[in-house]
DNA sequence: CTTGCCCCATACGCAAGCGTATGGATAGAC
DNA sequence: GTCTATCCATACGCTTGCGTATGGGGCAAG
C-alpha cells in the first residue's frame, strides 16, 4: 500500500524515462501491472504529465518494448562483440545469460505477454535473433545446418530454462563455486569439441 | 469482444468446473486474467453463483491451483509410474513435457506470476518435485548426489526452455521427423550412459 | 513585461470488476 | 401441498484505471 519512496521529480520527464520506469514495472509486477497512474505515482507526478509525453498507454508500452529490444540488440553484441572464437562466443553467451537477473526477469515477464499480438512480434524477434546469434556460433564451429539448427535451440532452451529455474526456485540454482562447477558442466557439454561418433552431431573437422 | 460460445449452462455448477474454468482462463490469458464476472459470462451464468460456491476471487484462484498442482503430481507418476529403468523413465519424462501443450503453457503462464505470494508456493512445489524425481532418476543410474542435482537441473532447464520455445517461437520448433531427431539429440546428451572422462559426472559403474 | 511554449496538476466522465444484499426459482423431504 | 435447502439472477455501492479538458506555473525570447 506505501508507495516505497516517490523518487525525486527534479527535472522535467522525458518519455524515455517512463518507458524505463515501465520496464522496471514489468520486471517487478509483470507486463499487465503497467498502468499509468500507479506509474505516475512512483514517478512524483500525475497523468497529466503521460499524457503529454504518449498518446495512450499502448503507445508506452510500444516505447517501452522498442526500448527492450535495442538493449537486448546492443548487449548480444557488446558483450560479446569482438570475440573471434565461436567456442568462447557461446561461453560468453552462456555466461552473460546468468549474469543480469533483472534482463531474465524482464524476458520472461514479457514473453509471458505474448497472447497481447504487439508483444508477440518483439518476443519473437529478440529470441529469433539470439538463436540465429547461437545457430551461427555453431555453422563456425564446423557444425552442419541441421546440426547447428538442433544445438542452437537446444543450448537456447537451457539458458531460458535456467532462467525459469533462478526466477521460481532459486533456492535450487546453486551460488559461488557450485554454480561455476554447472555451467562448466553445461559448456562441456553443449559445446562439443570433439565429433559425436555417429548419427547426430556432425564432426566439425 | 464476442464472448466466444458461452457453454449450455445445463446442470448446476460445481466448485471444481469453476476452478477448471479459471485454469483454462490462466492458460489463455494469464494469471491476472482471471476475473469473476468475465468468467460467468464464459460459463453462462453470473456473479451470483460464483459467490455462492466462493468466498472471493482469491478462493478460486487457490483452488484453481491446488488442482493443478494436484494434476501436475498425478502427472508425473500416472504418465510414468511404472517404469523400472531411470534411463527410459527420464526419456518418457521428456517427451511427456513436450507432448501435452496445454499444460506447459500452464505452468508458464502461473510461474509468471510468482510475484503473488499465493502462487509462489505452489510453482515451488511443483518444480522442486520435478527436478527431485530426475534428481532421483539421475541417482538410480548412478550419478553421485553432487552431478545428479546438476544433470537434473540441466535436465529440467532444457525442458523449461523448450516450453519456453514452443510458446515464444513455435515457428523455431521443428515438427515431425525433425523434432524426433532434435529429441534424440537432447536424450542422447542429458543422459550420458558412459562415464564422464574426468573432472565432471561420475562413472555411473 | 508580455507572449508563447513546454510540462504538469486538477477535475471530470466513463467502464470494468469486486463484493454484498436480496429475492426468485427449482427440487426433494415430509 | 407446504417447506426448506440449494443454486442463481438482479441490483447496488465502491474502487481503480483510462482518457479528456482545462488551466496554471515556469522560462526563454522579444
Amino acid at each position: 500500500m506505501s508507495p516505497a519512496a516517490p523518487v525525486e521529480p527534479k527535472q522535467s520527464l522525458t518519455a524515455d524515462a517512463w518507458a524505463e520506469a515501465a520496464l522496471e514495472m514489468i520486471a517487478q509486477s509483470g507486463f499487465d501491472a503497467v498502468a499509468v497512474e500507479p506509474l505516475a505515482r512512483r514517478l512524483g507526478v500525475t497523468k497529466g504529465s503521460f499524457y503529454w509525453h504518449f498518446e495512450n498507454r499502448d503507445a508506452l508500452l510500444r516505447a517501452a518494448l522498442e526500448r527492450w529490444e535495442r538493449a537486448e540488440t546492443d548487449d548480444i553484441v557488446a558483450r560479446i562483440g569482438p570475440e573471434p572464437d565461436p567456442y568462447q562466443r557461446i561461453v560468453k553467451l552462456f555466461k552473460a545469460a546468468n549474469a543480469s537477473y533483472r534482463a531474465g526477469r524482464l524476458y520472461l515477464a514479457i514473453a509471458a505477454a505474448e497472447d497481447k499480438p504487439m508483444v508477440q512480434s518483439f518476443v519473437r524477434r529478440v529470441s529469433e535473433r539470439r538463436m540465429q546469434y547461437l545457430f551461427e556460433c555453431y555453422r563456425a564451429l564446423g557444425f552442419s545446418e541441421a546440426s547447428a539448427a538442433h544445438w542452437a535451440r537446444f543450448a537456447y532452451a537451457t539458458f531460458m530454462g535456467n532462467l525459469q529455474i533462478g526466477r521460481d526456485t532459486p533456492e535450487l540454482m546453486p551460488t559461488g563455486a557450485e554454480f561455476s562447477e554447472y555451467v562448466k558442466l553445461m559448456i562441456k557439454v553443449l559445446i562439443p569439441r570433439e565429433a559425436p561418433p555417429d548419427d547426430d552431431g556432425d564432426p566439425p573437422a
